[in-house]
Parts: structure tokens; C-alpha cells; sequence
DNA sequence: TTTCTGCGGTACCGATCGGTTTCCATTCGG
DNA sequence: CCGAATGGAAACCGATCGGTACCGCAGAAA
């Protein structure tokens, strides 16, 4: 009886693939819930049984965003890799249909204080932060956070500004300041 | 008769206004038009006989905001500093209302490729980018154009996580990173 | 005064929004 | 073979969207 185990395909699983794809090609404001509904292939009643609202499905989105590693940040565990190297190696250019981060996109669009997605979004952004700033410390860098932070900077600037000129190759001038910041904070004693 | 010279407070500017103020607030997809007349003091027909269409109203918003110089990069202009200092002092705290560069902001609403704002949109980074590049050549950068890159992809992000974690601190570590880049390109040989 | 014009107020239009409800076909346990 | 639960299709709701049409008032021109 009832509800899959979410592992599956179950209708939850289905509709919050569908939001994901729409909220971030098209804007969260942009994408109706008829349309998340027609892409996910069910009904209106079956979405808000499983979500109280559209904002709710906005928060689990973003919620889905933060968990299931489909984000930059991810590049920040490949081990094979020195802490260093990995610090530079998160700028490598993003894939073809990126359009930002979803986090800050949200954040430009839900300007209510108290949509429930803002905490989600606040909570990914210091976790972010925190796992720069781990990796600094692991590099070996004279001040951590003050690298992590410098970084975190850089890297959400070449996310914002591959959407606003709609062209990855700021990630190709981020990448060696990147390195610049980094073996700055390396080789200071 | 008809049409102010546009100079003054006509019709058509203080319907800018207000569109300026509401778009940038509370998002451009949130702002209706009846928002914005409201505001103006301007009933629906005055808006639509001085706008084609709320797209157009958005374009000339974008456009506003690039001519009348209200957008930080005029810090860029400061003679009384040196080239190098100014791109430093480009990252100083914006004020308050701050809430992200309004060009990144629209082109985070508008996913509509043939939207009118986006060839502003454009336009304003390409000559934002252009005047970084040359004040780091003025500068004596041993690679300008790379700088310039790198000092924009560094204030977008700036501006950008101001926005996403609601807090300017973010101008606090871009700061000294820049300082930090334009220290490298000008000793580098 | 008479006339014309610009403009605010407002009713209105069709479409779409987020969200609710009804109906019915399917499925599955007993 | 039956009864209950599921969920898709679609009608429906009030509100709001972008945009249009009309009315009536103001002020300048004559």
C-alpha cells in the first residue's frame, strides 16, 4: 500500500525531476504548475498530496539540489587529487546546458524574506563555504578562511557571470586567478 | 503642447522610476503592471502609450540603468585615485538596499533568448568589461585583457553572493583578492 | 466661453495563475 | 468477485496577469 520508497520512480520522484528540469532551464516564477504537472506525466491531485504548495515544491527542489550531488561543488571530493589542486580544478568549465547556480538564481527570484526556500538555500551556501574553507586548511594555507572565503567570491562569480553574458568562458579566466589566490596563500608565512 | 522634454518629471519619467525601484526590489516577474502604475501616479493608458509592452518597459528599466550612472562600476571613474587603486576601490561595500547587479538580476528572470533586455544586458558587461580592461592597462597590467577578465569574473562574484547570502561582506574578501591580482599582473614581467 | 487634448480612474477583456474538487478507470488485497 | 484505495483527466474556483476601451476632468488655445 501507499506511498513508493522514494528510491523508485514513484510519482514524488517524477514530479520533482520534472520541477528541477523547468525551475532551472526556465525560471521558478516562469514555470506554472501545469507544466510541471503535464512533464511529469501526473495529475494536479497527485502533486499537492505530495506537497503542500508550490512554494513547498520549490523548497524540495532545492532541497534535491543541495543532496543529490548534480552541483559544481561536487569537485571539491575527488581525492586523487591534492587539496590544492582541487581548489583550482573546481573551475573547470561546466557542461553545456549550464545556467548558473540554481541557489543564487532562487535567490534572485524569491525576494519574500520568508519563502522556505531561502534557509535552504543559506544553509547550502554555508556548507559551500565551510567545505572551501576545510580544503584550504588541508592545502595548507597560511589563512584558511580567509582563502576559502577569497574563493568562494571567485567562484560564484563565475557562475553569475557564465548566465549573465550566457558563456562558460568566465570560468576560463577564474580558473588561474583561482590558482593566483591559492599560491598566494601557500607560499605566505 | 504634448510630450515633456523627458528632462523633467513627464509622465514617462516617473514611470521609470517607479519601475526602477519595483523591478529591482521585488523581482521583474513579481512586479506587475498594476504595480507600477499605482506607484507612478499614472493610469495603464499613459504607461502603454510611452511603452510598446511590459518587455519594452523592462528594456528601457535596463537601459536606464546603465546610462544614469547609478550602478557601481562608476567607481571606475574616480581620477583622484590611481588606475591601479581604482580597481581596488571598485570593491568597496555598496549601501544597503543593495541587492545584486540589476543587469545579472534580469538576466536571471528573463530566459526568454529574444527578450529585448537581453541585448542590454549584453551590451552593459561588454562595456563594463571593456573599461576594466583599460584602466588595468592604464594601470601598466603586463596582460591587461586578462586582468580585466579576472577582476570582472571577481566583482560579479562579489555583487552575486551579496545577493545569495543577503550580506555585503562578501565586497570584504573580494577586496584584498583583487588586490592581491592586480599586485601579480603588474610586478609579473 | 468653447473646443480640443492629455491624462487619471476604472471597468473590462481573455488568458493564466495556484489550488480544489469531482469523476472514473485501474489495481490489488481478501 | 468484490470493495477500497490510487491516481489521471478535467472541470472549476477566485485572483491576478498584460493589455484595451471608455468616461470625465483638467488646462491651454482660440
Amino acid at each position: 500500500m501507499a506511498n513508493q520508497p522514494a528510491t523508485t520512480h514513484g510519482p514524488r520522484e517524477r514530479i520533482l525531476a520534472a520541477a528541477s528540469a523547468l525551475f532551472y532551464r526556465h525560471g521558478i516564477n516562469a514555470t506554472g504548475i501545469g507544466e510541471v504537472v503535464e512533464v511529469a506525466g501526473v495529475s494536479k491531485r497527485t502533486l499537492y498530496q505530495q506537497f503542500e504548495s508550490k512554494d513547498e515544491l520549490v523548497a524540495a527542489y532545492l532541497r534535491r539540489m543541495t543532496e543529490s550531488g548534480r552541483l559544481l561543488d561536487r569537485r571539491l571530493d575527488r581525492t586523487e587529487l591534492a587539496p590544492g589542486e582541487r581548489l583550482v580544478a573546481l573551475f573547470e568549465r561546466p557542461g553545456a546546458a549550464f545556467r548558473g547556480c540554481p541557489m543564487h538564481n532562487a535567490s534572485v527570484e524569491l525576494t519574500e524574506p520568508a519563502h522556505p526556500g531561502r534557509a535552504v538555500i543559506h544553509a547550502y551556501k554555508q556548507g559551500f563555504l565551510d567545505r572551501l574553507v576545510d580544503t584550504a586548511r588541508q592545502a595548507g594555507a597560511a589563512d584558511p578562511e580567509e582563502l576559502g572565503h577569497r574563493l568562494f567570491v571567485l567562484f560564484e562569480g563565475a557562475t553569475a557571470l557564465a548566465t549573465s553574458i550566457n558563456d562558460p568562458a568566465a570560468f576560463d579566466y577564474a580558473r588561474p586567478a583561482a590558482a593566483t589566490l591559492v599560491g598566494q596563500a601557500l607560499t605566505a608565512e
